[in-house]
DNA sequence: CCAGGAGGTCTCATATAGGATACTTAAAAT
DNA sequence: ATTTTAAGTATCCTATATGAGACCTCCTGG
């Protein structure tokens, strides 16, 4: 089905780039013919897909994305369960606040509030982390699987190095699981990105199943080794309350 | 190209229904023969616009769609700015704040914050309203047009009746546009919708150019007509700020 | 334990979507 | 004013995506 998949790329395309792209750039850069690409485009733009700019072909992602992003229910209800935890924790902290949970067997953002201190943490809503290991909330799923489960998960992944601080070897990453088990929250320590620490907790649903996990960023030096602690406390408050609010049995894990 | 007509079909429908769908259903719903939709359906879910829940063929939108509608850079710088004045609104006011604004000649709501009244407006983030006569956001848009293109419009569109409340002649329409010119601001009363009034104002770009409306409903036992003026006044100051915060040069207009 | 129903795959003849080429239009550029 | 570049349309032959039907596999209910 090429029409299908050409289709599919053209928004891939227009979704990876910042900026318009006329007509004959996606031509090329995708290697489609014209008269399809013609096609195409037509469609999607008819479908409000892909909207044309300025009357003199150039395209861009079209508003019927922003309403079929907005009906993704599923695990939209914990992001709007949780806007308002995130947003008290904006105000209080003022840094940047994350909500993160698992689809796909991938770890995805999907709420952010950002931070008032000017650092850009560039991660967008809806992307997709691959490295579990490197990320608060990546290891938080990692501790709540069970021990099989997660070995294979690692065997697939592996453990590569994103920063020099990053966790490279499977027994300290096993220490630092039972360790966030017990204290009820994660600490990421510059693992993905140099000079940028969270601190992460996890959510529960009605279930008491993992429903995504929220977390606090923020450049080291506004985030220095000593406030992990209370920082670990302020982000655990508020999973407390978005799983209170979400129907999680209260339960007192720390 | 029939299969990226049946897709876009295929997620439209998943949009449209508020329950996962088995594979069954999506093909007796747009008659696509089995091997097709298998077809379909496996791409969709490879490429994350589509996910299959339960491992027991229900097929939901998948999270795919969520990053690509946080990817529409255009309209979204006046969401990101006007987030932190509609929140305040929200808490000032205790209302629902409704932020829009016009994509492909069609009036779009692209940002909302529910009111603590308990009364859903239902209108969906990324919707399209048709009836510019009738909204008032729509008004303020037919306000700022020149008086050819809004002629053109409004023959294309005509006047239906939404609501008994909703105006039906041209020279009324006209007299109010004169007024919400005059006033910086548009009042709606129930003219799309009994029982909900709105009070809304213009947001301005750095180039002088509409580009938005914010606005506050309300249903009409918390929202009298004597509110009107008051609740006006408020949501001019944060348009007037979102308009700054735009790049708006800062001029008064009431 | 068997039957029924649903999701999903396979095969292959054939209708049809696709692409090479040529043409039209229109805006820039010389 | 003429040329060039790019968007978009039209045509039509052919490579190929499609769909009927058969088949597989798993679950569920009798």
């Amino acid at each position: 089905m090429p029409a299908l998949e050409r289709a599919l790329d053209v928004i891939d395309l227009l979704a990876s780039r910042d900026r318009d792209l006329p007509f004959s750039e996606i031509m090329h850069a995708l290697n489609i013919p014209k008269p399809s690409l013609a096609r195409i485009l037509g469609l999607l733009t008819e479908r409000g897909l892909v909207t044309k700019t300025d009357e003199r072909g150039l395209y861009k992602l079209g508003m019927q994305l922003l309403y079929l992003g907005g009906r993704i229910e599923s695990k939209l209800r914990l992001r709007s369960v949780a806007r308002p935890h995130m947003e008290e924790l904006a105000l209080t902290t003022g840094k940047t606040i994350e909500l993160s949970t698992l689809d796909r067997d991938q770890l995805i953002l999907i709420d952010q509030i950002e931070g008032n201190e000017g650092v850009r943490l560039f991660t967008r809503i809806g992307s997709a982390y691959p490295y579990f290991h490197a990320i608060g909330a990546g290891k938080i799923y990692l501790a709540h699987m069970e021990r099989n489960k997660r070995k294979e998960v690692l065997r697939k992944i592996g453990l590569p190095m994103v920063t020099k601080h990053t966790i490279a070897n499977v027994e300290q990453l096993e220490r630092e699981l039972s360790d966030i088990v017990a204290k009820g929250f994660a600490f990421e320590d510059q693992e993905l990105r140099e000079g940028v620490r969270r601190a992460v907790a996890p959510i529960y649903d009605s279930h008491g199943k993992l429903a995504g996990c929220i977390g606090i960023a923020s450049p080291i030096f506004s985030f220095t080794y000593e406030d992990k602690d209370d920082l670990a406390q302020v982000v655990k408050g508020a999973a407390r309350k978005i799983s209170a609010d979400m129907g999680a049995a209260t339960q007192n894990n720390g």
